[in-house]
DNA sequence: AGTTGTGAAGGTATTCACAGCG
DNA sequence: CGCTGTGAATACCTTCACAACT
């Protein structure tokens, strides 16, 4: 057993809206069929996702307040056993960014990560002018630093934002200073070694399927 | 009949190597193998996408050039294929860029769009002091110049780059407005009417599916 | 030899339908 | 009866294997 990818993706999402409401404050229990209205997807979708996670979820561990049937799902608890499943603890996850262009070094202060079990902790450019122009909330170093820096804060992922004539070369960089997971920003189609895992983002690819989509309306 | 979802992004993005293939100046045919390559997919995948176009490609319309067999695929017809059966052809899409936040001010020069069928003509901010100073290749408005603006230009897809709390709101906004797709950076879940269609682009979506992946190595 | 194109098989994810529990 | 959890059925995508062509 194990999970497939667009569930586990769909999970992780999932547990992030949990926890947005649990913050506004929302903490009763939740059904599958109000997350179907939170979420989109089919209430028998999100079931299975949940069932899959393995048989552990208490359901329905806590006594509801009194009165109440009940039913549905913990959100908290059921969150926490989302991350604990797919290894998405808090902070958990070091990464950094490579390349400080535009795209780059809009994350040198990108609140969203907050909350997240991910945390940035370096930035990488192969220009010295950039890394002493801009700042961050974490430093900023010479691409010929990755050797040392990387393993010095455990980064084990990284996102990838240099031009793409670079990328490749980047990334075996990467994998090589210990690296196991790049997130691709570049158009380029990157080849990774067995062990680690390559994940595209790309606005251009999203606004193809989105265009394929709409053209004949054949692709759910 | 019809294009699946993976298919379709498989080969749009074939078809933005065919041509950056073609512009390094390696213009001979290309095999199924070659494209295995290039791509890291397997060769009948390729294959097997390329012949769900319809039955369409001469696959060898045109004579080699003499003395070497004309087999494998004549890359710009292909890529020419691919696009009109997409319907991803040249400057067909007129798109904006909502929020012009850290990220959203980042595609206000973007370089990658050169040569593709998306075309951006307007950025919408509802902070007026941020569209006076910044200043792109494309024109800047006022959100509330939306209902006006986005028919003028005939925008059909749109970059949703506002805070998470307006997502929603933005988006319906933009679909009354007459705009039939939305990529999503956000890391609201939206919902669309029908006849219209999102995409979601999320780093933290992406970082999830990698640390899933890598947990257990179990999601192809 | 080499190649593409495609029906058929295989594997995966989604959807259904219902058992089981509060 | 509400709801969740899950085996079974369906639909989908990928992979294989081979025919047809150069």
């Amino acid at each position: 057993m194990g999970i497939s990818k667009p569930a586990a993706e769909r999970l992780a999402r999932l547990a992030r809206l949990l926890e947005q409401r649990i913050e506004a404050g929302m903490d009763g229990f939740v059904s599958s069929s109000e997350l179907e209205q939170m979420t989109g997807w089919p209430s028998h979708t999100i079931r299975k996702d949940i069932s899959r996670l393995g048989a552990g979820i208490p359901g329905n561990a806590e006594e509801a307040d009194a009165f109440s049937t009940p039913s549905g799902y913990e959100p908290g608890g059921l969150a926490a056993c989302i991350r604990r499943v797919l290894s998405l603890e808090n902070a958990a996850h070091n990464c950094c960014v490579v390349g400080l262009g535009r795209l780059g070094s809009s994350f040198l202060n990108y609140e969203a990560f907050a909350g997240t079990p991910f945390t940035l902790r370096a930035g990488f450019d192969s220009n010295v002018n950039r890394i002493e122009i801009l700042q961050g909330e974490f430093p900023l170093y010479p691409t010929f630093r990755m050797k040392e820096v990387i393993p010095r804060f455990d980064i084990k992922f990284a996102l990838l934002c240099v031009p793409g004539e670079c990328a490749q070369a980047s990334a075996d960089k990467l994998f090589s200073c210990g690296v196991t997971g790049i997130v691709n920003f570049t158009s380029a189609v990157l080849s990774a070694p067995p062990g680690t895992a390559v994940e595209n983002v790309s606005v251009l690819d999203a606004l193809g399927a989105l265009a394929a989509r709409l053209a004949f309306n054949r692709l759910k």
